[in-house]
DNA sequence: CTTTCTATAGAACGTTGTTCTTTACCTGTA
DNA sequence: TACAGGTAAAGAACAACGTTCTATAGAAAG
């Protein structure tokens, strides 16, 4: 009947303005700044009235929300990059994605964690940070089995190695960077940290 | 005569005003978070219009920024607590008081990084940062001096250090831990970095 | 074609940071 | 002691924000 067809129809119009205006908040975010997002120039870019943000949303935080879930599926896709044979190598390649997704996408990094400390967060979006620090466990637990690194508990090494990433990148986002090649002084940060937690490959 | 003191009360009225402007951010932060910290909240509870504000600090981020040092001025002291024969443990333990102090005042520390993040600072905030950073690489650089580690960059280790201690403390502070006993194992990434950074002692 | 409902645009409200205007007080001088 | 001059504060006012309300246009159903 009609009304099927209309209502795929009218439903699929609206998650179009959904996504235009999530790629119109991305757009803002990355352009011009957390402070520029407000739920105006947001709407004003997405060609609707601010209305459109409430009645999508609920309010400007649920926009916030699902740009943190975005952003954290984009980190998630840069901590598991190639495949390969050693487990060690597997566990050091994410954690240099994780720097190249911070210092690529500075402004939805710094939004990703002043999110985490500010807003509570809807279990969807929970959900979709402890995915990505599932994957940083299962590296290291990979690793542990292996024998690459020293037989311990996954998830405070993890923790650990999380810890350190969050913190080199966050300090250098913050333009708190002291070392001349920052990539390197982040792998050496890296290097030492698997080593004192006992890297034996 | 009459001139000279009351042009003395009043020049020492305006400096306790001053500092009452600065204590009344203090508590908000403390009690009600970095939300709550508005120029009318902080001018009500010190007792004066929110003119006062911008006649003494030029603007709300004026007066966040002599929250900053302050910040700084705790977090400096904090870190350097017990004089002890071994430098490696001097270094330790300040590494412990870096946490100590960031866990018992979340809001000040959230609001130190979020400063450095967005504001452009003034060189003499920029200096109470630095000294802080600068008592880290010379607690570094005597534990290299003495043997206690391996030679090398001080500056460079520094920065790895500061990098882990901001990124577990902000961690914690956001909520994001998953360790049992956090202290325990922030002190075990410590004591992994400074071995994989070549512990001798 | 008519009716009903949904969702939108645009005005409006409260609060924020900031600025402006007026007023009151303190300072220095006959 | 009385008066002019300058400084600083109080309170109203303004722009922009997040949010809510209201009226209306356009689609869905009979």
């Amino acid at each position: 009947m009609a009304a099927s067809t209309q209502g795929v129809r009218t439903r699929t119009a609206s998650v179009e303005v959904t996504d235009s205006l999530v790629e119109a908040a991305l757009a803002i975010l990355e352009e011009s700044g957390l402070a520029s997002l407000t739920v105006r120039s947001v709407a004003s870019r997405a060609g609707v009235a601010p209305m459109g943000v409430y009645s999508r949303f609920g309010s400007k935080d649920g926009l916030l929300e699902a740009l943190f879930v975005h952003g954290f599926i984009g980190l998630e896709t840069a901590i598991e990059p190639h495949p390969s044979p050693s487990p060690m190598n597997r566990l050091r390649t994410g954690c240099m994605g994780y720097r190249e997704f911070a210092i690529n996408n500075p402004q939805m990094y710094h939004l990703m964690f002043e999110q985490m400390m500010l807003l509570e967060l809807s279990p969807e979006a929970q959900d979709a940070a402890q995915r990505t620090f599932t994957i940083l466990i299962d590296r290291v637990q990979e690793a542990m089995n292996s024998g690459d690194l020293t037989s311990g508990n996954s998830v405070e090494v993890a923790q650990q190695l999380w810890s350190a990433m969050h913190g080199a990148v966050s300090l250098e986002i913050a333009g708190v960077h002291f070392a001349q090649d920052r990539q390197a002084n982040y792998a050496s940060m890296i290097d030492a940290l698997l080593t004192g937690l006992g890297r034996k490959a």
